[in-house]
DNA sequence: CACCCCACGC
DNA sequence: GACGTACGTGGGGTGC
């Protein structure tokens, strides 16, 4: 067998690790991340490689040989920060329990020693893989040593061979010094020949083959000023060169034989592990099953499996967990219910609870207080059985959602580790998952029902103190609270779907996609797989030569945009984008939908995630009834197929005008906007004036259109190069229409400004419901990933409002036609609209309530407009 | 089963 | 100059 050498930059990973991760500190008050982020990679590295040699190289010290050529080398570097710097004796630490060499010398640097042993070991003919986030060590990539960067993140990781390097980079291994002699590197404060990009310089090379080889033939270099530059920079240049050549005959202490890695002791590690607080890692250092929360190390825990509910075992407030594996609801069976009160913890039988009177009625009294983890699958679970649950006064789930939507561990055990800091059994660890998925026997199942039961009991009152402290007791109680119930009903409602209908479009859909199909075969001069965008790549670009306008990183890119394109160059064009088109209504939208209706009644039943997103939206699953097309006229036929449950009714349709732009209006209090909406403005056109400083009648269709997509920008937080994808144009226009628009509106423009200010003083942005969203972002060294938070910090508090106020409006709604008695209902909520279905009698009174609700939920500077209609399908009401 | 590419909505 | 760029869900293909 090959011998295998793998060669870590350590400095590097812990500045990935320390940059990518949040700065976490374990029990004994030392910052972990650095730590936590390399050991996660190593674990990934020691699997997927199974190195027989392995070593860790690090910096020594702060001056190397470099600086005696250039004083300034590496100079302009901020201060490695002492969050980090600190936890570098740990990491050698940690090697040292897991037995890995790791070594440094003075005057040199990690590279340095990396590229002897790649060297030594290549002429030994080891197979060398070199890992680290430093583009310098991909000059030793070559046909025995790959180099792994490190990309976003730190297990993310992009492996550089030879031939990858040049599809890459654009030059040859051995080109790659020159390259950087050539461009310089801003961060080792290396100087290249200023002027010369990443461009210019794979052109050189390309041309010229090497450095040397630039300066013999200086003359044949195209451009009068670039043969300038290169000639008063050559000295800059070599000197560069010098400075990026890593050394490959460092006089090292270490040889191949010192740095044989036979694996670890996993005992001497889990006790390092522990020390540290790495309590999720434990579980990958066995190569087993996760050993984490044994019963030994959970206190202990009292309950009683009951054969019949009585009185005695009920109290309030208590915490109820209606136990169900898998995710749809509407389905899963329920395994048993976990209750704990002050007096007592029980688990439930499934049967026991539903043959109890006693206990139904528990649940139906809305004087009796549960808290529960999901009340909205709590509440469709027990509705299944004819149950209307009430007093679920505290929802878990909905709670952690709101104190930080960005974490996405919302689940009893991890909420657990991170409030009371006790561990207890994940669901995939006690149940097992996908295929594997199955119920454990009673005590099992008993025992960790009860235990997350028992958990969430105790919680409640810290979580709905953190809810205090932001200040979101009243989104929580009187927003998500409420509105959870409502959802659940939609939900348990569901829509009703005309199955002849949409098997008719699948028949009609079928053929013509059978017939495109052929058409393109033909046009291709063979068959292949049309839904593969890796086997019609070389159809289209290699065989029918067809101009190649973007590649992605697995082969060409065949996306809509690039085929739109390339429309009038080959008639297999318009062929393969139709049939996409319509493949996609076929498999997602019939075929899909087809699969999910209820045999019985005709009708899906989606599911709303109420704590999901980013920004305060919700968002639907299994199917997505927040995704039917309506843009196209094709597609929009799929609506014809969504229908009232009952004959003679009618599916009515409510949409909130411009919700966005209304709310960035009254937030920014911007004098102008505000008084576009004040007098019932095209706002578009109005946007399109603004911005092309032209009076009403001279705004033309393209200026319209443009500014609507400016307008589109500034609602979903896009870039310039977002704008410029979307219009077709360049990023330096677009960029010119953004702040065009930004002076036009300078109260806008005031409140971006302010409001990512603001947010980088707290972390965080807020919306008008007290809706909140960290962006540790804001403070990225990384230029884009700090802009993408700013745009976020901009974006979220509109977006966010947005959603808001369509969630009141919801609650308000669904009091109302309580209330007088209606008996239309509430089916979906598609963001900025509300669909429901009622009888024809209805509508006249329904409209009214449902615009009046709507427009009055909330009073803010600007008035709230809605647009409805109705018809006997969701397609009709347009 | 995880990943990529692609496409639908707001 | 930075190199990847609104948020979601889902289907099909591909490779382990």
């Amino acid at each position: 067998m090959t011998n295998k050498l793998v060669l870590l930059d350590g400095n590097s990973i812990a500045y990935r690790a320390f940059f990518a991760l949040p700065l976490l500190s374990n029990d004994k008050g030392i910052h972990t991340n650095a730590v936590y982020g390399f050991t996660t990679m190593l674990l990934k590295i020691l699997e997927d490689e199974q190195p027989s040699h392995l070593l860790v190289a690090f910096d020594a010290g702060k001056t190397t040989f470099r600086h005696k050529t250039y004083e300034e080398y590496k100079g302009g570097r901020e201060k490695t920060p002492s969050e980090l710097s600190e936890q570098f004796p740990v990491i050698r630490e940690l090697l040292d329990h897991f037995g890995i060499r790791h070594y440094e010398l003075p005057q040199y640097e990690a590279d340095d020693i990396i590229g002897t042993l790649a060297r030594q070991a290549e002429q030994e003919g080891f197979d060398v893989k070199v890992i680290s986030g430093d583009r310098d060590l991909l000059q030793l990539v070559s046909e025995r040593v790959s180099v792994a960067m490190t990309k976003k993140g730190i297990t993310n990781i992009e492996t550089y061979t030879p031939s990858f390097m040049e599809e890459k980079v654009g030059v040859r291994t051995d080109q790659f010094i020159d390259l950087k002699a050539l461009m310089g590197d801003s961060s080792d404060n290396i100087p290249g020949v200023p002027g010369v990009g990443e461009k210019t310089a794979v052109k050189l090379l390309t041309q010229f083959g090497n450095l040397d080889s630039i300066y013999d033939n200086l003359d044949q270099v195209s451009g009068k000023k670039l043969k300038e530059k290169l000639e008063t920079n050559k000295e800059e240049a070599y000197m560069s060169q010098q400075l990026v050549t890593i050394e490959v005959a460092a006089p090292i202490e270490v040889g191949l034989a010192d740095v044989n890695y036979d694996g670890y002791d996993t005992t001497e590690v889990s006790r390092y592990f522990k020390e540290l607080g790495f309590q999720s890692l434990m579980g990958r250092i066995t190569g087993e099953e996760v050993e984490e929360a044994t019963p030994e190390d959970l206190p202990e825990l009292h309950f009683t499996i009951l054969e019949e509910v009585k009185e005695e075992h009920l109290g309030q407030p208590a915490a109820l967990v209606v136990e169900m594996l898998g995710e749809n609801y509407h389905t899963a069976e329920v395994e048993g219910i976990g209750l704990v009160h002050e007096a007592g913890a029980y688990f439930i039988p499934t049967s026991v609870a539903m043959e109890s009177e006693l206990f139904k009625s528990w649940l139906e009294d809305s004087q009796q207080e549960k808290y529960v983890f999901d009340s909205k699958k709590t509440y469709v679970a027990l509705k299944r059985f004819g149950i209307e649950a009430n007093g679920l006064s505290f929802d878990l789930l909905i709670a952690s959602y709101l104190i930080n939507p960005s974490e996405n561990h919302h689940d009893i055990p991890s909420i657990s580790q991170r409030t009371l800091k006790t561990p207890i059994s994940y669901d995939e660890n006690v149940y097992g998952k996908g295929a594997k998925m199955k119920v454990p026997e009673q005590s099992v199942l008993a025992e960790h029902v009860v235990r997350k039961t028992d958990a969430l009991f105790q919680m409640k009152s810290q979580v709905v103190e953190q809810l205090q402290e932001n200040e979101q007791r009243e989104l929580f109680n009187e927003l998500e609270m409420p509105l959870s119930t409502i959802l659940g009903n939609m939900e348990h409602t569901g829509v009703k779907l005309d199955l002849e209908r949409l098997n008719a479009m699948g028949e009609e859909l079928k053929e013509r996609l059978g017939q495109i199909e052929s058409d393109v075969y033909e046009l291709a001069g063979e068959t292949f797989n049309l839904n593969s965008p890796k086997q019609l790549g070389p159809i289209l670009f290699e065989k029918l030569e067809l101009p190649v306008i973007k590649k992605t990183k697995t082969g060409y890119s065949t996306s809509a945009d690039i085929l739109e394109q390339l429309r009038d160059k080959h008639e297999i064009i318009p062929k393969i984008l139709i049939y996409r088109q319509l493949g996609k209504l076929q498999s997602t939208y019939i075929e899909g939908l087809l699969k999910l209706v209820t045999e019985d009644e005709h009708k899906i039943h989606t599911r709303f995630n109420q704590a999901l997103t980013q920004t305060g939206r919700l968002s639907s699953t299994e199917p997505n009834l927040q995704n039917i097309p309506i843009r196209l006229e094709e597609g929009r036929k799929i609506r014809q197929a969504f229908i009232p449950s009952v004959s003679g009714w009618k599916i009515f349709a409510a949409d909130y005008s411009q919700i966005e732009l209304r709310v960035l209006a009254h937030i920014a209090n911007d004098d102008k906007l505000i008084q576009a909406f004040n007098d019932s403005e095209d706002i578009h056109t109005k946007t399109a004036m603004d911005v092309f400083h032209v009076n009403k009648e001279d705004v033309t269709d393209q200026m319209r259109r443009q500014a609507k997509a400016v307008n589109f920008g500034i609602v979903y937080g896009i870039s310039d190069f977002g704008l410029s994808q979307s219009l077709g144009i360049s990023r330096k226009e677009a960029k010119t229409f953004i702040e065009r628009y930004l002076e036009s509106y300078p109260g806008v423009k005031d409140y971006m400004e302010e409001v990512v200010q603001n947010a980088k003083q707290t972390g965080y942005v807020t919306t008008l419901m007290n809706r909140r969203r960290y962006l540790p972002d804001l403070t990225s060294r990384n230029f884009n990933q700090k802009s993408a938070a700013e745009r976020t910090a901009m974006n979220t508090p509109i977006q966010g409002t947005a959603a808001d106020i369509i969630k009141k409006a919801m609650i308000d709604l669904h009091e109302r036609l309580e209330e007088e008695q209606f008996e239309a209902n509430l089916l979906l909520q598609v963001h900025d609209e509300l669909i429901l279905e009622a009888p024809e009698h209805e509508l006249e009174k329904l409209k009214d309530v449902v615009v009046d609700v709507m427009e009055h939920t909330i009073e803010l500077s600007v008035p709230l407009k809605v647009d409805y209609s109705y018809g006997p399908t969701w397609y009709d009401a347009k």
